[in-house]
DNA sequence: CAGCATCCAGCACGATACTG
DNA sequence: CAGTATCGTGCTGGATGCTG
């Protein structure tokens, strides 16, 4: 019971994919979901679907590029739908598929408890920093 | 009703820390729980404490450095409480703080949700890339 | 065992410019 | 508006070697 395959099934999940192990390819679509620009990605789209420029407001300091290619992904993975209407100008908007609304909610459940454990949060980092302060 | 901090509000939040705010320090804290690295930690330790060299085992791919440096940003943070004992050899345990587990148990819902719905993913890959395989 | 220090390759990312 | 293309760089992160 040393792998991380064994350790899964012990804690009662047979599941054939295990993020613990090397070559996963639920490891991937993890850091997609998880990601620096991908988290927040997610998250915005849950309030709605969005258009793209309106989405590079929500998610602050976000890049053109970075956005684009995060989409892509997430699109890939079946996270997030695109509908493009070819108008001109051209139109298209982003919406979380019903199986991105079901990790876009468990996404936002550890948001919402990180932003409500800053205090926590801060208070750990100044007691650490503390610590260390003479060297 | 454009800004982050406005929406936050209207969804009936009204924290003073939002991750989808530029330079709120609640990001940093967000990308060392959700990074690469640092979710699997934190979800591994989520088992129970740990020793150093076992968690490299149990995070399967991970390097000394990464975990070494993974480990501090989240002792900092609060979410992972680091014991030494001056023995020799050296005996270093890991576990997870209050605030861990709760945090923890909200990335795991995560991960098992992204897990769970692999085949999904898998299909949709298969169909994205099948309608540009012609470029 | 539990780690820090150093080196360095690669790519993640931002800035800018251009297209339909 | 909704992107793609290209370029430059600083940081990520792996490999290696050393310490207590």
């Amino acid at each position: 019971m040393e792998t991380a395959a064994a350790r899964t099934e012990a804690a009662g999940s047979d599941l054939p994919f295990d993020v613990f192990a090397r070559a996963c390819p639920s490891r991937e679509t993890l850091e997609h979901v998880t990601g620096r620009w991908g988290s927040l990605t997610v998250g915005a789209l849950r309030e709605g679907p969005c258009r793209f420029n309106e989405l590079r407001r929500r998610v602050e300091g976000v890049s053109e590029k970075m956005l684009s290619q995060t989409l892509h992904a997430l699109e890939r993975d079946g996270i997030v739908h695109r509908e493009a209407q070819p108008t001109n100008p051209p139109r298209v908007d982003y919406e979380l598929t019903p199986l991105g609304i079901e990790v876009a909610d468990r996404l936002l459940a550890l948001i919402h408890c990180v932003e409500g454990s800053m205090a926590q949060v801060l208070t750990a980092r100044g007691a650490y920093d503390a610590t260390r302060a003479g060297r």
